[in-house]
DNA sequence: AACAGTTAATTAGCACTGCTAGTTTTTGGC
DNA sequence: GCCAAAAACTAGCAGTGCTAATTAACTGTT
């Protein structure tokens, strides 16, 4: 009997598994993404998968991490002024996740063990100690960081407001102008909102320790 | 035949679905919300739910409600200054999340179109705007301090770090020591990171906008 | 070269999920 | 007193993650 067993050549391998299971994730969001669905876009049958991955969160797994690969964290490694690098590195994290936002629901449940993750934490921490922060602080200020950026990748990226406003009535929300639903609306305030944090939060930290705010002209 | 149909008083009601739905939630977390295991605890059977709830997304949109109306945004009805109103507001609304941490994931999948997440905003909102801020700015500020705290529950209360680092090389992580890996450490720097950061962005906005800041002693 | 063990695919199926359809009985309004 | 709505029920459908058992192809040992 020819009842396709064991192919000549492998038909999955666990890049080809990542790699398409984010493909289906960005072109139809997280829940299309099924074993079944997923092997089917591979051309195999269900539980072929079982055989590379124990778990459909370990596929999960694998494809947040190569997300957060692409997470730019030179700034750190050249010794410059660890604002810029505080900077560079939330703008470039948060641009890794905007690529990507469907999985920004999954990958915020759990950052930490993933290794591209505490790759990226490492990198982080490593420069703020070589720019003169206390460990312990500097264990602080990443932690905020991340917060930060997953926090404003989740509001701006998942179903955020409604789409029409009319539902609502503005006498309970004396304040809220009705383009404050918009979603449309929403997308402008959160390209703002997360620049004007983000340097809020860098100023605020160099006012609190300017021992460590190198001199205006170096 | 006597085949249970409609009883003589109501056995559910939409306050004890949900009531029933955020214990069973704190208790076993969020996975274990099934619908038939709701109806369990319910002394119901299964499909009843539907009487009262068209979704079982509504009924948790309905839970997400009443833990962000515990929210105090009251701190911005009494025209005080508007720095201790975002810390008063962040401060309550973080507690109200970490009252509920296994619901956290799913609330921050979409904040905007429950009306207790409406009424807070609104009510931030127009605190900021009487203290003096421009609308626009306001919106912002109050979205940054949204995404902070919301990005700080989810690192935060969600699975975090891992509870056996023997599994990594510590090699591959050349800055960050081996505690960093431990849940309980995490834990510890959760609560500094939050005030630290809270207090910075505070800080950094008063820094941008020097004329919305009182006097001293006033 | 024969054998054994591992690997990678298959199908069948289990327990569970959210939800719908249709039934039955009680309630509340005219 | 009647009739529509409400609120419970049972049965069941399509889909979920995952396991078990099967089959065939590679790989390494003797």
């Amino acid at each position: 009997m020819c009842g396709m067993a064991r192919p000549r050549k492998p038909l999955l391998s666990r890049e080809r598994i990542v790699s398409t299971a984010l493909a289906l994730i960005d072109a139809e969001g997280l829940p299309a993404l099924s074993t079944r669905r997923l092997a089917a876009e591979l051309g195999v049958s269900g539980p072929s998968l079982y055989n590379h991955f124990t778990t459909k969160d370990e596929i999960l797994d694998a494809v947040a991490d190569t997300v957060i690969a692409k997470v730019d964290v030179s700034a750190f490694e050249t010794g410059t002024d660890w604002r810029a690098g505080l900077l560079d590195w939330a703008r470039s994290y948060r641009a890794a996740l905007a690529a990507h936002p469907h999985i920004v629901p999954f990958l915020a449940q759990g950052p930490g063990r993933r290794p591209a993750g505490l790759k990226m934490a490492d990198a982080a921490f490593g420069g703020m100690v070589e720019a003169g922060w206390p460990p312990a602080q500097a264990t602080r200020v990443c932690a905020m960081v991340r917060y930060f950026v997953a926090g404003s990748a989740l509001g701006s990226f998942a179903r955020g407001f409604v789409d029409d406003p009319s539902a609502y009535d503005p006498a309970d929300y004396p304040h809220l102008g009705q383009a404050h639903l918009l979603a449309e609306h929403q997308r402008q305030v959160d390209e703002g909102a997360f620049e004007t944090g983000l340097r809020a939060l860098v100023d605020g930290l160099a006012l609190q320790h300017p021992d460590l705010v190198p001199p205006e002209g170096s």
